[in-house]
RNA sequence: GCUCCCAUCGUCUAGAGGCCUAGGACACAUCCCUUUCACGGAUGCGACAGGGGUUCAAAUCCCCUUGGGAGUACCA
């Protein structure tokens, strides 16, 4: 088989959007799985959108993801450059090779006039298909038209009754009848190159040999093989992914909140579980075990076998996942990856890094992104501790629960709080004396919790007593003794 | 308006004519576990958009309707 040859082509006129990233991620898994190469270009024509934040973004977002491209503007290659603004030089030969071939035209029309010809059509409820003016102006007409100072675009002779067909990887066979595509610009009167003109030219000399893209471009499609066939090009492989759209299924746009990857990670969500989320959508596990890493999804890709339809973008299964993920992390890197939430409202000096991979240890489980640790461990940090609502009234104010602290303090006097083991069992043997007094166990802890974090439920106590240490722990409860 | 794409539980999907009284995951509900929240386990709820064909047999093939999405730029 010919070399296997993928590009993501994203422009840089904001962060990398999640449905971009999808596109990046099915590219990547595909030149994965067939031993081929994942090249990353930048599509910066529109200088007046693009700027180089957004293109940092793009890089530093598919790095997070493990999106790792064998070629692009910065690592180099082969067929470089690989950022488009950087290649306006090689689209003009191309132009006139169609001109002088017959392909292309220069076209004189004033906005006026194509605004006119589009009104017309609108009123005539036709579809609006550019009248070939130009098409045929002969040489003295043109150079009229040069005199006045007109600057022409050029234009694409779409030829007539053609059918272009093409078998798509994910949609089958798509079929275009060519009398409805209008000739269309390639060159601007700027004499840049319009998107379909530039990246036919640069697929073609990147040697891509499977376009993967959203089917937003399925109609350019058609367009871009006549082009390709006009230059006598082969024509590459296509495949068009379904859309992400956002519970209204509309597409997931700025206004449903995060779009960008970036946004997601500043979240909290791992790059890990973003990947592995946003391949579920339209692909599935052969083995329908739906948590995989990269490298085992890409070992089970099958471009082939992608759903073909739009996929809604839902937070549910996304937390979910980014739950698993939490759960199963290193606790070192999770703790890194945790420590920024916690730096913004807590002094971290207060507890060693052992201490502090043991809280987070204690406090991931109920996560579902990072950001949430933040509201579960402030009774980590500072002395006294903050009561939630009611917790005085129906906790610790009662009797029962006072006769427990009582009790409490005295034999903790004589615990190891070093020994996490020994705790829990000091704490096993409170709860059976009060069991004997007909206290439930349940009550006796939650008296014991409320004291020292002010909540009725949370971490482990015996883990948050080990952390917190027998000063404070002593001193917590003391203070909700009252004598 | 015109062209194209899509259509299975609320959501992501399995399903490539009989294996389907339609399977899984998330969510939801109940129960179990339990020092709480949670995790985990179990059970339950829940769909082939509608109508016509084709066929001995259709979620699967064809047509129509409806619904959703995309494109229709000197934007990418």
């Amino acid at each position: 088989m010919e070399n296997i040859r993928v590009r993501i082509a994203p422009s840089p006129s904001g962060n990398l959007h999640i449905g971009t990233a999808r596109t990046a991620l099915f590219n990547y898994l595909f030149a994965k799985k067939n031993k081929g190469k994942f090249v990353l270009r930048i599509e910066d024509t529109d200088l007046e959108r693009s700027n180089a934040e957004y293109t940092q973004n793009i890089y530093d977002s598919l790095k997070a993801l493990g999106l790792n491209w064998d070629e692009g503007p910065d690592v180099g290659g082969e067929y470089g450059p690989y950022q488009q603004s950087e290649r306006f030089d090689i689209y003009p030969k191309y132009v006139q090779k169609l001109i002088d071939a017959g392909f292309a035209y220069e076209c004189f029309c004033t906005q006026e006039e194509l605004e006119a010809e589009k009104e017309d059509a609108i009123k005539n409820k036709k579809a609006y298909i550019y009248s070939e003016k130009c098409r045929n102006l002969t040489k003295e007409q043109r150079e009229e038209f040069i005199k006045q100072g007109r600057k022409p675009v050029v234009r694409f002779a779409v030829p007539k009754n053609r059918e272009i067909v093409f078998h798509d990887l994910v949609k089958g066979e798509l079929k275009f009848d060519s009398n409805l595509i209008g000739d269309f610009v390639i060159q601007k009167s700027n004499n840049t190159p319009t998107y379909n003109f530039a990246v036919v030219i640069d697929d073609m000399e990147m040697k891509i040999s499977h376009i993967i893209r959203g089917e937003d471009h399925i109609s350019n499609t058609a367009k871009q093989i006549l082009i390709y066939e006009a230059l006598g090009a082969e024509v590459p492989k296509f495949g068009h992914l379904g859309m992400i759209l956002a519970t209204d299924r509309s597409k997931l746009s700025k206004r449903h909140g995060a779009t960008a990857v970036s946004d997601f990670v500043k979240q909290g969500y791992l790059s890990e579980a973003l990947v592995n989320f946003v391949a579920l959508l339209g692909w599935t596990p052969s083995d329908g075990e739906e948590i995989k890493s990269l490298n085992e999804i890409a070992e089970d890709f099958d471009i082939t076998k992608i759903s073909s339809s739009n996929s809604v973008f839902e937070y549910d299964k996304l937390n979910w996942m980014n739950g698993q993920y939490i759960k199963k992390m290193d606790i070192k890197k999770l703790t890194e990856k945790i420590k920024p939430y916690l730096e913004q409202n807590y002094d971290l000096s207060e507890l060693t890094q052992a201490q502090l991979e043991h809280m987070v240890e204690v406090t991931r489980e109920p996560l579902t992104v990072l950001a949430d640790i933040v509201k579960d461990v402030p009774f980590f940090f500072g002395k006294d501790v903050d009561f939630e609502d009611k917790v005085k009234e129906d906790v610790l104010n009662t009797e029962v629960s006072q006769k427990v602290l009582k009790k409490v303090v005295e034999d903790a006097q004589t615990w190891d709080f070093n020994n996490l083991e020994d705790l829990h069992e000091k704490l096993g043997d409170i709860r059976a004396f009060f069991k004997e007094q007909g206290i439930k166990p349940k009550e006796t802890m939650w008296a014991i919790r409320a004291a020292i974090t002010g909540r009725t439920h949370g971490a482990d106590i015996s883990a948050v007593m080990n952390i917190i240490g027998k000063d404070k722990f002593i001193y917590r409860v003391k203070n909700a003794i009252i004598s």
